[in-house]
This record gives C-alpha cells, structure tokens and sequence, in this order.
DNA sequence: GCCTAAAACTTCAGGCTTGAAATAACAGGT
DNA sequence: ACCTGTTATTTCAAGCCTGAAGTTTTAGGC
C-alpha cells in the first residue's frame, strides 16, 4: 500500500504498463496545454489587457450578432453560472457587450457584444489564430488531423467508472 | 488523404487552412483536457475530500522522502511561489506535510511529507492512475507512444514570436 | 386563482492563480 | 564592518472557478 507498483505480474503483464502509458499521455496533455494556455494568457494581458476567460466569452458571442442567454453562455464554454456573471459583469463594464432583457421571460438575460466588442474581439482573434499557429509550428500539417481526431475521442463518451448505469 | 489539397502554387494558398487546422487542434486539446480534469477535480473533492492542486504536491513530494524547497516546487509544479505557498499552507494545516528548516541558510524552507500524508497519497495515486486509465480508455495500445510523442513537440521549445533573438 | 416544482440568474464562501511588492537573509566587494 | 545586489519566501489585490444557497419568475396541475 505503501508503494503503487505493479501488483499482480501473474495475469496482469500487459495491462499494467498500457495505463502507465495513458498517464504518461495524459500528463503530456496536461503539460503541453498548460504551456501553451501561460503564453497565451501572459500576452494576452500584457498586449491586449484581456484574459482568457474574456477573450472565451468575447469568441462565444461573436459569431452570435442577436447575443446569448447567461445559461446559453455558461453551457456553451463549459462553466458555472455564477462564473459567467462575474466575468460578463466586469466585460459589460468596460463597455464591451450589455445585457438585454428577454421578451417575454423576465428571469433570463440575453448579452450581446457592443460594437466596440465586436471590434475589440476581431483584433484580439487575428492575434490569436497567428499565436496559437506559430505555437503549434512544430507540427506539421499532415499531423494534424490524425491528432485532431484522436483528442476528439478524449473526454467526450461514457467512460464513466460504472460502465452504463 | 482525406482534404483534396491543391499543390499550392501560391504562398498563402496553403498557409491559411493550416493555421486554421493548427487553431482547430488547440481547441480540441482544450476541451479534452478540460473534461478530464472536470471529471478528476470533481471525483477527487467527492469522493477524497481533495483538489488537484493538492495532489500536485503531494505527488511531488512523494518521490523525494527529503522533501523539497518551496522555490523547487513551484518550479517544478510550474506555479507561482506565492502560490505553492498557500496550498502547503493548507496541507500543512491537514497534517500531511510539514515544514523544516534548511541548515545553513535561514531564507529557505524544506517542506515534507509527514507519514499520514505519505499514506494520504499512495491510497490517491492508485486511484488516480486508474481513473486516468480508465478515461483515455478510448486510446489503445499501439496509438500511445505516437500521441505522446507528438504532445511532447508542443509548449517546449522556442516557438518565440521573435524567431531567436 | 392558488400551489408547487422547476428554471434563470445572482450571491457567496472557499480555494486556486498570477504578478507585484514587501521581508528577510545571504554573498561579495571594499 | 558596511554596502549592494541577489535569492528565498510571504503577502496582497484582483481575477477566475466551483458548488451551494438564495431570489425572482414561469409553468403546470388542481
């Protein structure tokens, strides 16, 4: 218990180094996003005085020119509710989207971008599409869709620890 | 083979759906490892009362009984030292670790795992590994060496904007 | 019309993360 | 011994993020 090495050499020979493989993949998955989201999170603040998190926002409403519900938005970049709020507060602030109401459902709040948003996030995707290619430039273009297709096999299907319940 | 790529007689014929391709990897990179670590962080606080920054450490420290600098773990961890700073503040508060002086220089601080956080840690890390098994369950065998070679290409080298000065 | 359940948001506490500023201690030169 | 610059670490403000709890509004059943 004390150390997690290989427990059962018997029936097991195989399985054993294949899921020390899939950790060795998954740390590299890990280790190459992280890398490549520091650059791209360290210039983004100290070229375009942004983050992430609103440059997210700002791509999701843009290809949208009517907005997005809150819950729409949330759904569609995969976080909280409560986490959109903040981060569409302090956008609406700087003036770069704002909040209409819905007609006919006075709970929900539909956020579009202001022109200055829109402006603002066509200079910043430029920017982006040019840095995140040049940060793949390792790889070469008949690499990419094969790995392309593989990540798209990650983290989508039930592989729940009960196998269908 | 599966995009009828002309032979690219022009310069930015071909470099436009490349870098859109590179762009669309990214993406997908993102979303994997976002899902998996959703999944990991959410299991880990509901079923081990833990987080993954916590595991971090402790995953760390395991492999070195001398323990570790705070400087050598925020470096290794790739964190900011602030940062490591509170997470061992709070495993330290938990009993799993514990700070010691370092001889001969009274800046410095030597930070360890104490027994229970030694055990805390084997009983997390088996569960982890097959937890991660089991997600990239999808991959088999003869696609892991490849993947990981080619995630290893990414966030490394000096893909600078300025190539080299 | 009234009641209850569900939905759309917001608010909040707690934790993670960074970069910048502050502290303390070391190291070298004079 | 005294400066000066560097190194190790902590502190802090601001933002991001989640899950849980709260508010307001809607929808359906009666």
């Amino acid at each position: 218990m004390s150390a997690p090495e290989p427990r059962t050499p018997d029936r097991a020979e195989e399985a054993a180094p294949v899921s020390k493989q899939r950790l060795r993949l998954w740390l590299r998955m890990l280790e190459a996003t992280r890398a490549i989201e520091a650059r791209l999170r360290d210039e983004l603040r100290t070229e375009h005085d942004s983050t992430l998190p609103r440059f997210d926002v700002l791509a999701a409403l843009y290809r949208r020119p009517d907005g997005l519900r809150m819950s729409e938005l949330s759904a569609m970049l995969k976080v909280s509710n409560g986490n959109v709020t903040g981060i569409v507060e302090r956008l609406a602030g700087e003036g770069y989207l704002e909040r209409l109401p819905v007609e006919g459902d006075r709970r929900a709040m539909r956020v579009r971008l202001t022109e200055a948003g829109r402006a603002r996030f066509a200079g910043m995707a430029a920017w982006h599409e040019a840095r995140v290619d040049d940060l793949l430039g390792n790889i070469d273009a008949e690499e990419l869709d094969p790995a392309i297709a593989l990540l798209a096999r990650i983290g989508r299907d039930g592989n729940d620890r009960d196998g269908g319940a």
